[in-house]
DNA sequence: GAAAAATACGATCGTCCGTTCTATTCTTGC
DNA sequence: GCAAGAATAGAACGGACGATCGTATTTTTC
């Protein structure tokens, strides 16, 4: 009971490829037999159906992404350095040979947004709880007095994702050879709008 | 010669709300028949091919865009304004009844951005104009002295859609019923920061 | 109102898809 | 080294798709 694990743990890293550049929808049964260099049904063998194939992709670019930026950052000293390893590891997932076609889950996000189903749920709490992660390291930047006692965690942590995305926008889409750079400019800006003292006024919004 | 461009208009409506939630992939004839009330060929009569149709929808939501949010926007005072009116309106661009899945070009940027063609083309140099629009706009606040002089504009720009795809991304997969308000949190601050006199030190980075 | 042109229909083709079934080949445990 | 069982191959299915055809119907034009 090994050698199908492990054709399997091959289909699944073609299949995670493939889908960062096609899409989830992209995974034809069909395509991807002849890229791993099986028969269509040897292939489809090893899985119940499409969607379980699909939601096998899914788990594993979770515990990837886990294994790959999560776990790495949270060994960095507690506060703004790992709040920066948070993301400068979440700008290299993007860059990683085995996604060709940059961040899935961003790629799988717009194809599953306006889908209800056992792989939109997934894909959404993923999702919550890589933004409760970056919310959780921003306020013990707060605690460890690197970001100001007045930050809003949670808006700090969308403003984070903002600009991932926009870079993923301007990156792939645009080709926009400065993207990288602007990103980094971008949260550079946002580190220094979240260091104590700094903009009272706007923090507190209206202080008049 | 009439009744024939006034269907076709009708599909492309039907096109471009399917579009929004199904993606241009999704755009299929059979599918499209049905909710418009033709027939398959009836309806693929006013087309070269599939191909020509998602371009003609692709053009459609160019066309409705530069109608709904360009426009106006550029109706109102040059500077600060007129930049509040683009975000804005862009912000509502996305809420418009024919777009049940959200804005379209988001949708259509992660279909697209890898795979080469006619389709990519248009919606890369479409997005290019926009982005101008929007760093354009920051520039003539600079002139109007409402923005820094020292503002990097393009900066602006791709920080200024950073916001919006943020916006997307926590409204439409995580529904998110907060995200309206922390874009236009995110907003505010983009304008705080871009203000003249403001954080010299970090506009010109490293001034120690 | 009839001729001409534009528009819509129904049937059909070839292709690809996911899926199922059965038969064969290869692994593995003893 | 042999049997049990897993792993793969091959053929075939029903269905959806884009596309094409000839024909019928409507609209426009005169």
């Amino acid at each position: 009971m090994k050698k199908g694990q492990q054709t399997r743990e091959r289909i699944l890293d073609h299949g995670l490829a493939l889908a960062s550049t096609a899409g989830l929808d992209g995974l034809s049964i069909a395509g991807m037999a002849k890229t791993v260099g099986l028969s269509k049904s040897g292939l489809f063998a090893h899985f119940d159906s499409k969607e379980d194939l699909q939601v096998q992709v899914l788990d594993r670019a979770i515990r990837r992404f886990i294994e790959v930026v999560v776990a790495p950052a949270l060994r960095h000293p507690r506060g703004e350095p790992r709040v920066r390893a948070l993301f400068d590891r979440w700008l290299e997932w993007a860059k990683m040979a085995w996604l060709p076609g940059g961040c899935v889950f961003i790629q799988f996000a717009s194809e599953l947004d306006d889908r209800p189903g056992a792989l939109r749920e997934r894909l959404v709490g993923a999702q919550r709880d890589w933004m409760s992660t970056l919310a959780t390291a921003a306020r013990i930047a707060v605690d460890e007095g690197h970001f100001d006692s007045g930050l809003d965690a949670e808006q700090f942590a969308y403003e984070l994702y903002s600009i991932i995305l926009a870079h993923h926008h301007h990156h792939r889409l645009l080709r926009d050879p400065e993207s990288e750079a602007r990103a980094h400019k971008a949260f550079e800006g946002l580190i220094e709008k979240s260091r104590p003292g700094t903009h009272r006024l706007e923090k507190n919004h209206r202080a008049t």
